[in-house]
RNA sequence: GGCCCAUUGGUCAAGUGGUUAAGACGCCGCCCUCUCACGGCGGUAACAGGGGUUCAAAUCCCCUAUGGGUCACCA
């Protein structure tokens, strides 16, 4: 029997979930699918002094907007639990002391200070910081007796002196390191936690996790990773390390540079599917022409071989195009749906239809949060100038407009029943009758009726929404514009 | 600065020794049309530079340049 594919996705809790990471999780989430296997959320919360109040229900959250179920975490459990790493703090203790045993760490007393110091001195030197080993020299007795007074400690890798270490990963081929490169890191900090640089290691082996997927930013730490499994003689994983996803200007997106992340971008307008759709493709190609996927159309193409090894930069603009192609293709109710609460922000009058207005929008919108701008005309008449009845195009002029406009005002109040039918019939028939062309008729109308250059749905799709009286009134204020503008 | 990685149009990208170097976004134009949008049609624009290897190089090798990542008791 094969053995079963195993994908990890483990943040830090911050609170929030940056792009980045969410093209992290989809990979991992679409390989385990595509593998039949199982998909593990572990929560790598080390670092005490960062954490965020709640931040582990945002990721439960945020994972599940996304579609991107696991198989095993904190809070569906699993074989290999705790799925905590600050609840596993033992475990890393007990494996860097095999480590020390094995003569592939050791115990360093060092403090804070004198590592400022030393990092000081070295870099007035002009050299980089390097730790200088002092406590790989101490004794074992000394050791002793400093772990008995209860002396603070931390346990550090000893790095190879010479030779190189490679690695493979399955994007990025061989990679080779010259072992002199490498430093003692730390594996156990003095708060007994573990560093991520230890933990993701022990964790990886003790969860099975055969395919790690993570940002290119770990490619220079691999080498030192191998090291360790080397030396507990485990089995080392397969690296993919996707390429980093930046911003226009060539940097990582971040949070703090006002980048959005992916509640950022679902609070803006962004629809789920799209966002998990076009992340999808930065940095991965299908090799076909196909770019619209749904989450199982992702699993059945996803490819290991299709992740492309140059960052790509995060283009919000074909993203709000991809956006649009979603909401297009979305039924119309559930448009209005995801629509209403844009709606309520701007129109409060009971008398409007809000679902006429989805059928003009639906169409025309690309993010969500543009609607307020589009509609707000429908509430409250903006102000004009008349200028807006000049259009060369529809050859229209000031008076032409007065013209059309007193003549629809009798037609209009003649109507019996006001829907779109009824009031097109009426308006192209007085057209029809005056002898000018619909747009004589139409322009004017339509911009009486929404006082923009520019509106959602044209003059009878307007004229219908706001009802008989009130395209009656505004159509007798462009009148009194238009007669006073003469003068 | 050391080390590591990358480099096809403005952006996402296909390509794996022989192609008129796909496709998509954007932008521009035309059509449709009462404006805008949708839709349809068309156009714009790329192999970072230099050396090799080869009959032949976007594809292989070397150098240069540029960009990025990393050098924490962060992950």
């Amino acid at each position: 029997m094969a053995t079963e594919v195993r994908t990890r996705y483990a943040p830090s809790p911050t609170g929030y979930m940056h792009i980045g990471n969410l093209r992290t999780a989809l990979y991992e989430y679409l390989i385990a699918r595509k593998y039949n296997g199982k998909f593990i959320l572990r929560i790598e919360d080390t670092d005490q002094e960062r954490l965020v109040e709640g931040a582990v229900d945002v990721i439960y959250k945020t994972l599940k907007m996304a579609g991107l179920q696991h198989d095993e975490g904190p809070d569906v459990g699993g074989d290999y639990g705790p799925y905590i790493q600050s609840q596993r703090k033992h475990i890393y203790m007990e494996y860097a002391k095999k480590l020390v045993e094995m003569g592939a760490a050791y115990y360093c007393f060092c403090t804070r200070e004198r590592l400022a110091e030393l990092k000081a001195q070295q870099e007035a030197a002009g050299q980089t910081y390097r730790y200088d080993r002092r406590c790989l020299k101490l004794s074992r007795e000394e050791v002793e007796r400093r772990l008995a007074e209860g002396q603070p400690f931390v346990i550090r890798q000893k790095m190879p002196d010479t030779g190189k270490t490679s690695f493979e990963d399955v994007v990025y081929g061989t990679i080779t390191v010259d072992n002199s490169e490498l430093e003692d890191q730390i594996l156990i900090k003095s708060d007994g936690l573990p560093t991520y640089n230890f933990a993701n290691v022990i964790d990886d082996h003790l969860m099975r996790i055969t395919h790690v997927v993570r940002g290119n930013e770990y490619l220079s730490s691999a080498p030192k990773y191998n090291l360790l499994y080397n030396a507990f003689g485990w089995e080392i994983p397969t690296y993919i390390h996707v390429p980093l996803i930046i911003k226009e200007s060539g940097q990582k997106l971040s949070k703090r540079a006002g980048d959005p992340s992916f509640e950022d971008l679902i609070s803006m307008g962004y629809l789920v599917e799209a966002i998990i759709n076009y992340v999808a493709l930065l940095g991965w190609s299908p090799g076909t022409n196909q770019e619209f996927f749904t989450l199982d159309e992702l699993v059945e193409a996803f490819d290991i071989k299709g992740i492309s090894k140059a960052p790509a930069v995060f283009d919000i603009n074909k993203l709000t195009w991809m956006n649009g192609e979603y909401i297009r293709k979305l039924p119309l109710e559930k448009f209005h749906e995801y629509a209403l609460p844009y709606y309520k922000k701007v129109i409060t009058s009971e008398k409007i239809d809000l679902m006429k207005i989805s059928k003009l929008l639906q169409p025309r919108t690309e993010v969500f949060s543009s609607i307020p701008s589009m509609i707000g005309f429908f509430q409250e008449l903006p102000e004009y100038s008349t200028e807006l009845y000049i259009h060369k195009k529809m050859k229209t002029t000031e008076e032409s407009s007065l013209e059309s406009l007193k003549a629809a005002v009798p037609v209009l109040e003649a109507l019996s029943t006001w829907n779109e039918q009824a009031i097109q019939d009426a308006l192209l028939n007085l057209a029809q009758k005056m002898g000018i062309k619909n747009g004589q008729m139409l322009w004017p109308v339509r911009t009486a009726v929404s006082g923009l250059a520019v509106s959602p749905g044209g003059a009878i799709e307007i004229a219908d929404i706001l009802g008989k009286e009130e395209t009656l009134r505004r159509i007798k204020i462009g009148i009194e514009k238009l007669e006073n503008a003469k003068k």
